[in-house]
DNA sequence: AAGAGCCCCAACCGCCTAGCC
DNA sequence: AGGCTAGGCGGTTGGGGCTCT
């Protein structure tokens, strides 16, 4: 599961912690704090780099972090942040209590690929329809591409709905990803959007919202009111509008 | 039963940004 | 203003466990 404990050429240790090195770390923290982390594991004890001890401890050790099985009301709301945040995992953690960041890219990336693969239907979409993003040139010289390198009709299908998130382009080019690149491509896509008819388009998005969600969660109306919810939101929808079904016959 | 391939997730890596000098 | 350092973030990888054949 893990990558084997090893020691790098500064003689720092890497790969799986032991539940010694956890027993340090977590006591080290609860009782001093972790005000330096480049220092802590000197002074705990730890050979470890520092940023491998604020990782351990963010993503496994930290009270009250929760661990496996999402629950319904997690997961729509995880769909919901990432059509406002896209990639942004820190954001998403943030409005989940006792989630990761790191836990719900693991959780994002494993349940879509296994959703898309699960929804052939989606995959024929995008043989038959033309692509929601036609309108940017570039992306469009992207799919293509894409679509020649990756085989399978697994590939075809993940690559349509990430291409639906926010940052797909970039994400899924060999470029590096960026928010401003992002924002560079706005105008095609909401151009694409604005000559876009039809009743899926037009729909409130709130009809995908469920509203029940403890005080402790994001509110539906902060999510709406979010001055963020530009372009890519609606833009979004396809991907939403792909998984979803799929995603609470899985949850039910 | 056993080998192959896939899935999942902890951990790593590289980059970016904020803060300090 | 520019360089340096530390912290944080997102993408990627490694490998044990699980499932399939």
């Amino acid at each position: 599961m893990v990558r084997a404990p090893f020691y790098d050429k500064s003689g720092l240790k890497k790969g799986a912690w032991s539940p010694e090195e956890d027993d340090t770390l977590r006591v080290y923290i609860e009782e001093h704090g972790h005000v330096n982390w480049r220092s802590l594991p000197k002074f705990a004890g730890i050979s470890r780099c520092g940023k491998s001890c604020r990782l351990r401890w963010t993503n496994y050790l930290r009270p009250g972090v929760k661990r496996g099985n999402y629950t319904q009301q997690e997961d729509d709301l995880i769909l919901k942040l990432h059509q406002e945040f896209g990639n942004k995992w820190s954001m998403i953690a943030a409005k989940l209590p006792g989630r990761t960041d790191n836990e719900i890219k693991n959780h994002w990336n494993t349940r879509f690929k296994k959703l898309a693969k699960q929804n052939p239907t989606s995959s024929q979409l995008a043989k038959e329809q033309p692509c929601k993003h036609e309108s940017s040139p570039t992306v469009t010289s992207q799919n293509t591409e894409l679509g020649a390198q990756s085989g399978p009709k697994f590939d075809a299908s993940v690559h349509q709905i990430l291409e639906s998130s926010p940052l797909s382009p970039e994400t899924f080019s060999s470029d590096s990803s960026s928010l401003s690149s992002n924002q560079a491509s706005a105008s095609t896509t909401t151009s694409w959007f604005n000559e876009s008819s039809g009743d899926f388009w037009t729909e409130p998005y709130q009809l995908y919202v469920q509203s029940n969600y403890p005080d402790n969660y994001m509110r539906e109306e902060e999510v709406l009111s979010s001055p963020s919810l530009t372009f890519y939101d609606m833009g979004d929808m396809d991907l939403f509008n792909q998984v979803m079904p799929t995603w609470q016959e899985n949850i039910d």
